[in-house]
DNA sequence: AGCACGCCGACT
DNA sequence: GTCGGCGTGCTC
């Protein structure tokens, strides 16, 4: 490992495609600084004589801003003009970028509408410490001796502001922005075998057992543990010279590879098409399957002298990714991965990834960004998966990762960006997308399929669920499972005819209505704000028995219950309780993590057609479903000739595909057009008021904005939606960048509005 | 007039 | 993040 503080020099590689061009230096440097909290634009400032030379795009540099240094990136260069400008002070060599994870950088802060010194953040090595200066040549009636390292507000308090500012401009304390250091951690060695243990100290003999086959030592921790010795026994021994104690630096969590390779080679031509071609890349295959895939593709990026990324929703599923690597990947290769849980050690492999020294990085989506010497190939497991994208005030881009994946390919010498999943979102399949399709792998097994029509039916738990039910559990040797899999909690939000399923949509979205209230059934779409009055009675059917549409965990849990006559588990995000049980309800994304004898979706409408849902989702969670049962599933439904539902339950993706796509189209949904959601909390008359005098005049060619619909499920009426709607992404980016500006100025007192951004939801 | 306090905008 | 400027409102 190298050390932080040195400047970036790696190992010698040959020339690889993620390189940048060498930039013309200009003698005016544009910095963005890493002021957190505040979006500040980037700043010009002079680049004195003896660094123009070494000065790039990417380049960690110390440049003052109210006359204190601050870390920042340069980000661009530009002519000198008539202003006066200040100097860079000096640069921090070793926390610089690659001069493309810069584009990339700004890339992404455009498609986010996140300042671009934020997201330059999310590229630098976590735990960067911006307050820390380094003591060089204290004065006399200083506390601190040369060389120590302070915190700016105890200079502060010390110093005064002045006393700082005049100390960092003579150099005696400097500005020394650095990673968080490794720990080191306590060895025991075996030093002296002669050394005789007295007869009665049997925890120093046990210690000295445990470390005679141990030439290069242990850890002082694991061997207390391991002798079941305290702290003392070991002391007596170092004094005694038989032992001594070193202090090392903890190891780096990568681990190297140590499987024979052979189980890829059925994925070979696939990952070598793509690596040799570049560019965004679809390989449909099961879940199950993808592990494998993604090894061979990132087998192939070793022969090419690259490195892989590859990125999951999930932090459980790194960690078991990483193991499969090991266990997969030909021996010799380094693994690590890279995850919010991840603590100090996360550092460290951020710099063994911008070093070139880690061949795999597995990590979650904060790793999209963390900069690689040699980039070949990204993996994007499980790609629909919306944990691909970090909800607002959670750790990483807020949009879904699948798009600075196929920026970052595109903009590092078209590296190789390879999305799995057996079922793709549209955005992607789309042709319009441009994304390229390896030849798909369809599930080779398929369960035993049961479709209850509940036409007519006002019981919401059919005797033919039920017989399945107790069919499985009753089943003689080895213990049958039953997983239900409920799509909500709480109430639904729209309403559907009993009899026949109906379900009441916008005129003009195509949108299941919202439900505004239950006695009354008024019916307003939440997406465009049209209001569509209430509903008397069914006008497919003519029926006038009218619900809202979905079952809930607990009233199929207690029905469940009821009718077979056992204990029923749940399993919820909130509520886990039994879930070792025969049979378990919950939702389906805890229920389908696991496999299940019978799997059973009591209300297969409320995943396909809900408010909460499309198509798509539904489709998605219909065929994870199926892939979930070892014998049979199950689905109760109003609308069992429906194509979506039927298509999923042969798992007959192209079908869907190519019936949901011109939908798509006509609708302007991505690919074909973008959409931004913004969630405005205020009262009705700030928000208004605002999106009328402050948004809507500035807004570019292309962009569209519907006017605001107060937000599903916040009965006090204090959050507002507004959506906007482009072709073009870049424009719309900059109209909801500016919405955030707007918000971010009349925060407080009562003209107060907060605003949250979503890029092209998954959901409106 | 003199001063504390909070808000706002500039800082390159 | 840090600073100074300015208006408000209070005290001397």
């Amino acid at each position: 490992m190298a050390n932080h503080t040195a400047p970036l020099r790696g190992p010698f590689r040959p020339p690889h495609r993620g390189a940048a061009p060498r930039q013309k230096v200009l003698p005016v440097a544009r910095v963005s600084l890493l002021i957190p909290s505040h979006a500040l634009p980037p700043f010009s400032y002079r680049i004195p004589e003896h660094l123009v030379s070494e000065v790039r795009i990417g380049m960690a540099v110390v440049a003052p801003l109210s006359g204190y240094g601050r870390l920042g990136i340069v980000v661009g260069f530009e002519e000198d003009g008539d202003r006066p400008l200040k100097e860079i002070r000096a640069l921090a060599e070793g926390l610089s970028l690659p001069g493309n994870l810069v584009k990339l950088c700004a890339w992404t802060a455009g498609a986010s509408a996140l300042p671009l010194n934020a997201v330059l953040r999310m590229a630098l090595p976590p735990g960067l410490s911006t307050s820390a200066l380094q003591v060089h040549d204290p004065a006399p009636d200083w506390p601190w001796r040369a060389g120590s390292i302070v915190s700016r507000t105890q200079l502060r308090r010390v110093l005064g502001g002045e006393g700082l500012k005049a100390a960092e401009e003579a150099g005696r304390i400097v500005f020394a922005p650095a990673p968080p250091v490794r720990r080191n951690i306590e060895w025991a060695v075996a030093e002296d075998e002669a050394y005789e243990v007295p007869s009665r100290a049997s925890r120093q003999r046990a210690l000295l057992e445990a470390l005679v086959d141990h030439d290069s030592g242990l850890p002082v921790v694991g061997l207390l543990e391991a002798a079941n010795a305290g702290r003392d026994s070991l002391r007596r021994l170092v004094r005694r010279g038989a032992v001594r104690i070193e202090k090392r630096p903890e190891p780096l969590s990568v681990s190297y590879t140590r499987g024979s390779g052979s189980g890829l080679a059925e994925y070979e031509e696939g990952a070598k098409r793509a690596l040799a071609r570049g560019g965004a890349w679809i390989w449909r295959m099961p879940n199950a399957e993808g592990v494998a895939a993604a090894a061979a593709v990132a087998r192939c990026a070793v022969r090419r002298g690259e490195q892989t990324l590859v990125l999951t929703p999930e932090i459980g599923a790194v960690e078991r990714l990483v193991e499969e690597f090991e266990r997969l990947l030909p021996a010799g290769l380094t693994v690590a991965s890279y995850h919010s849980e991840l603590g100090r050690d996360r550092a460290a492999v951020h710099e063994a990834a911008r070093l070139g020294e880690v061949d795999v990085l597995v990590g979650t989506r904060v790793a999209v960004l963390v900069p690689l010497a040699r980039p070949g190939a990204i993996c994007v497991m499980d790609e629909p998966n919306e944990a691909h994208r970090a909800s607002p005030g959670y750790e990483g881009v807020p949009i879904h990762v699948r798009e600075p994946a196929i920026a970052r390919s595109r903009i590092e010498g078209d590296a190789a960006v390879v999305f799995f999943s057996p079922f793709p979102s549209l955005r992607l399949y789309a042709p319009e997308s441009g994304v390229l399709r390896l030849p798909a792998i369809e599930a080779d097994w398929w369960p035993a399929v049961s479709v209850v029509d509940m036409r007519g039916t006002g019981a919401a738990l059919s005797s033919t669920l039920l017989a399945a039910c107790r069919r499985t559990i009753q089943f003689g040797g080895r213990r049958r499972r039953v997983g239900v899999v409920v799509n909500r909690l709480g109430h639904a939000a729209s309403l559907s005819c009993a009899r026949c399923g109906f379900v009441w949509r916008c005129p003009a979205c195509a949108f299941p209505l919202a439900l505004r209230d239950t006695v009354g059934k008024s019916l307003s779409c939440n997406r465009c704000g049209t209001d569509e009055g209430s509903a008397r009675q069914c006008p497919n059917c003519g029926s006038g028995r009218l619900d809202r549409t979905g079952l809930a965990v607990d009233k199929v849990r207690a029905g469940l219950a009821d009718a077979l006559g056992v204990e029923v588990g749940v399993s919820t995000a909130d509520k886990r309780e039994g879930e070792d049980g025969s049979v378990v309800v919950g939702t389906a994304r805890r229920m389908l993590e696991e496999e299940w004898d019978l799997v059973v979706v009591p209300d297969a409408d409320s995943l396909l057609f809900g408010a909460a849902g499309t198509a798509e989702k539904g489709f998605r969670l219909l065929y994870a479903a199926a892939q979930a049962s070892r014998d049979r599933v199950l689905i109760q439904t109003r609308q069992p000739e429906h194509h979506v539902l039927q298509a999923a339950l042969r798992g007959d993706y192209e079908a869907f595909a190519a019936s949901e796509l011109p939908k798509r189209r006509s609708l302007g949904y991505p690919p074909h057009a973008h959409l931004a959601q913004i969630t405005l909390e205020g009262s009705k008359e700030t928000v208004r008021r605002t999106v009328e005098s402050r948004l809507r005049p500035i807004l570019g060619d292309g962009v569209e904005m519907l006017d605001p619909v107060p937000f599903p499920g916040d009965g006090v009426g204090t959050a507002w939606r507004v959506l906007l709607k482009s072709r073009k992404r870049g424009a719309l980016a900059e109209a909801a960048a500016l919405v955030a500006r707007i918000a971010a100025e009349t925060r407080g007192g009562g003209s107060g509005l907060k605003a949250r951004i979503d890029m092209d939801p998954e959901e409106v």
